[in-house]
DNA sequence: GGTAAACTTAACAAT
DNA sequence: ATTGTTCCAGTTTACC
């Protein structure tokens, strides 16, 4: 299968590729850890890394090839799904792969059972919003956030800032708990960190084989955390079980994951090239899985109220809203089309569901209202990350009034829907690098996390 | 018309 | 302080 032509960076991907594969299987265990770095001074916190860890348990090792690579062209009858065919680009990373369950031990890159007291926490927590909620009723009980944040008061304070993983985080979480303020971090190299706000230690684990593109805490089970990955998989996190399970293996890349509220069996996930899928905990397989863009899924964003009806965005230019009631059915089309010029990355809903967010590499945030969204205010931002920063992503704060993103000088943005503009931005001296992606805390109002291409998590505070 | 190459960008490690 | 490496985005330009 020599392929007739190849160019530098393929040439030394292949030989990267060559040497991870004698590597793996000499060793039977996942690529070490890289090495422990200085850090700027502002930075106090990080992980640290076993020096070096000793063959565990020996979990199977499969040689995961796609079709293609195989020389079987991936539409050809070998291929499972045969109803739908997504014609993506070739899968990253397909190369080496575990595909079972993962020990939560093999994955930690810690020192052997340094993470005892994190797993143990974790599963505490969810026991415990249980009995809170069991005591309280039902879910009526969620307390009702109180919107009024005083943007001058939003402070970073050098404790809240950690490196959580090495390299380019690609995704960041909030634990949506009342009691631990706990931010989970994914990287390009599928490592997930956690950290406890404040605190020193960083407990941090090796699940995947590719960027990290999905983390979904299951809100009433916090010890039970979803991550999805370019390499194709979705695996679940289960403190009590202390496994990464598998749940899902495709032949795409995923590149965004999401769950209404109401739909706790089901995870919608966008795969490959424009693909939307919807995994089903009961069947223990895809419900659904159809066709909604001409390019990758950036972002699936349920309407907060409206649980039926979605928002994408994707690299094609446009985002969408559908309602899943009629979609795949006779009358597969959007509710709504928002055009950009360039991709769209990301298109969130507010939290009253009531305005829709997107942002685009034309260089523009879209912020569209009114009855059926018809109205559009554009805000001009440059987005113009290049390729080592993730693309930015423009977020929700805690009401209808304020959206947050970063900016190429270290800052972070903060447009106001009413006034229509980029109204301040947050600086500080301790920010070492571009915050790209971020979360808002949706437990605490004003505590707002943004991540670096360098691994860093910064934690604004409203005092 | 389609594909390959080039260009942009910042963070960090090594020198 | 400077240089080299990263490399899985997105887009434009060059070249069959």
């Amino acid at each position: 299968m020599a392929p007739q032509k190849l160019t530098e960076y393929e040439r030394k991907r292949l030989e990267n590729i060559r040497r991870n594969n004698e590597m793996m299987a000499a060793l039977k265990v996942h690529t070490k850890a890289t090495e422990l770095s200085i850090l700027p001074k502002a930075v106090t916190k990080s992980y640290s890394v076993k020096s070096e860890k000793k063959p565990k348990t020996e979990t199977p090792i499969v040689i995961r090839r796609s079709l293609r690579t195989r020389g079987i062209p991936p539409d050809s009858k070998g291929s499972d799904s045969s109803t739908l065919t997504r014609n993506s680009p070739q899968k990253i990373n397909d190369f080496v792969q575990n595909l079972g369950p993962i020990p939560m031990k093999d994955a930690y890159k810690g020192d052997d059972d340094s993470d005892r007291s994190f797993i143990e926490s974790l599963v505490g927590m969810s026991n415990k919003e249980f009995s809170e909620e069991e005591l309280n009723g039902s879910a009526k009980k969620k307390k009702k956030i109180e919107c009024s944040l005083e943007l001058e008061s939003l402070n970073l304070d050098p404790e809240n800032i950690a490196r959580v993983v090495p390299g380019r985080i690609t995704q960041m979480r909030f634990c949506p708990s009342n009691d631990v303020k706990m931010v989970a971090a994914g990287n390009k190299f599928g490592d997930i960190g956690f950290w406890n706000v404040g605190e020193s230690e960083i407990f941090l684990y090796h699940p995947h084989q590719a960027p990290i593109s999905g983390i979904l805490f299951q809100p009433h089970c916090l010890s039970k955390i979803y991550t999805s990955c370019y390499d194709g998989l979705i695996r679940l996190m289960d403190a009590e079980k202390e496994i990464f399970d598998m749940v899902y293996n495709g032949e795409n890349s995923i590149y965004a994951l999401s769950q209404p509220k109401n739909e706790v069996n089901c995870l919608y996930f966008a795969e490959g090239s424009g693909g939307l899928s919807v995994w089903d905990n009961r069947i223990g397989k895809c419900s659904s899985q159809w066709d909604l863009h001409e390019s990758r899924i950036n972002t699936i964003d349920f309407s907060p109220q409206t649980t039926h009806i979605v928002a994408t965005s994707s690299s094609d230019g446009t985002a969408c809203t559908w309602d899943l009631r009629s979609i795949g059915g006779p009358k597969h089309t959007s509710l709504r089309t928002f055009t950009h010029k360039r991709s769209v990355q990301s298109a969130y809903f507010s939290p009253s569901g009531c305005s829709l967010a997107t942002t685009s590499l034309d260089n523009t945030i879209g912020i569209y209202g009114g009855v059926n969204l018809e109205d559009k205010i554009s805000v001009y931002h440059d987005n113009q990350t290049g390729r080592w920063i993730s693309t930015f992503r423009a977020i929700w704060g805690w009401d209808n009034s304020y959206i947050f993103i970063g900016n190429m000088k270290r800052g972070v943005d903060v447009v106001s829907t009413v006034q229509r503009a980029t109204i301040k931005t947050l600086q500080s001296p301790h920010i070492s690098a571009i915050p790209c992606r971020f979360d808002a805390n949706s437990c605490e109002v004003g505590m707002l996390a943004g991540a670096t291409s360098g691994g860093q998590v910064y934690i604004w505070t409203s005092s």
